[in-house]
DNA sequence: GACACTAAGTTCTATTTTGGAACTCACTCT
DNA sequence: AGAGTGAGTTCCAAAATAGAACTTAGTGTC
């Protein structure tokens, strides 16, 4: 099965990993996220070929992702910003980032921590169901083909 | 920079991505959250090669996500089921879904939903605070480095 | 007891993707 | 004129993937 076939499936994991499926996008992702917006620094933040961030965010402007944007004339530059579509990988991330401090060691000095904009507190993500509030597991949850 | 160095970098992001960052490994995680266990089902599943497949085996079970058990003798033959690490990638899988069905078209006819699995009812899985049930937002949440 | 079948891999080659470094283009600044 | 900047593109070598065939340890059928 080739990337293109992969992006029609019906199963939304399958079209998910169609745009993020990769070593490095969610990584320019989370970049985006810190409030970068510049192929340079972008390169040189994530050690990735020059070539390839190309590709990736080209990739990700075509997916609705980022959108690219003109910061100043004389020469014509460009900048990469989340769109809505974008920032709504937010939940993504926060899930990734907890699983990984826990779950992939090791947990090395400089590692990160999700905290509370307000009280400065670290923060512990649950998902819960907007409607009822009831917290979401794989055990009172089920996954079921519509239409 | 290589995989290898990827995973002891101090970025969680970068260490989860050190395990799930590919195009196969979530799918293989989904179809065993959905009961399957065995190779051959997997590889006719996804369209994966043997050889992919293989190898994705095995670095989840170096990762802890899976673990590989006999299931009978005369040959043995094993299969793979989720740990609990492996379990702790739920919400991971569940904003991954919820994210693509609202982001990736096309949303076919056999797209799936996510449903309760008491009231049948469609969820909408939201990100909160365990502590405080404040909404997880890029807003009010900061990534900091800690240590 | 030879022959097809099963399940979980491994091995092989061809194609695709990546890493790494150098180069281009349109400017500005000294 | 010459160096510097930022966003790429181009080139080659190395690594990963797709696709198909082969292996291994058995079972069940003729």
């Amino acid at each position: 099965m080739k990337w293109e076939t992969l992006e029609t499936e019906p199963c939304p994991v399958a079209r998910g990993l169609s745009v993020l499926g990769d070593r490095w996008t969610m990584m320019v992702v989370r970049d985006c996220f810190l409030g970068i917006r510049r192929f340079d620094q972008m390169q040189r933040r994530l050690g990735i070929t020059r070539h390839v961030l190309a590709d990736r965010l080209r990739k990700l402007e075509t997916a609705g992702v980022l959108r690219r944007e003109p910061y100043q004339d004389r020469p014509v530059r460009y900048e990469y910003r989340l769109t809505e579509r974008g920032k709504a990988l937010y939940p993504i991330l926060v899930t990734l980032i907890d699983w990984a401090e826990d779950n992939v060691p090791p947990k090395t000095q400089t590692a990160m921590t999700i905290l509370s904009q307000e009280t400065g507190q670290p923060i512990a993500p649950i998902l819960v169901d907007a409607n009822t509030g009831t917290p979401i597991t794989h055990r009172n949850v089920t996954v079921r083909k519509t239409g």
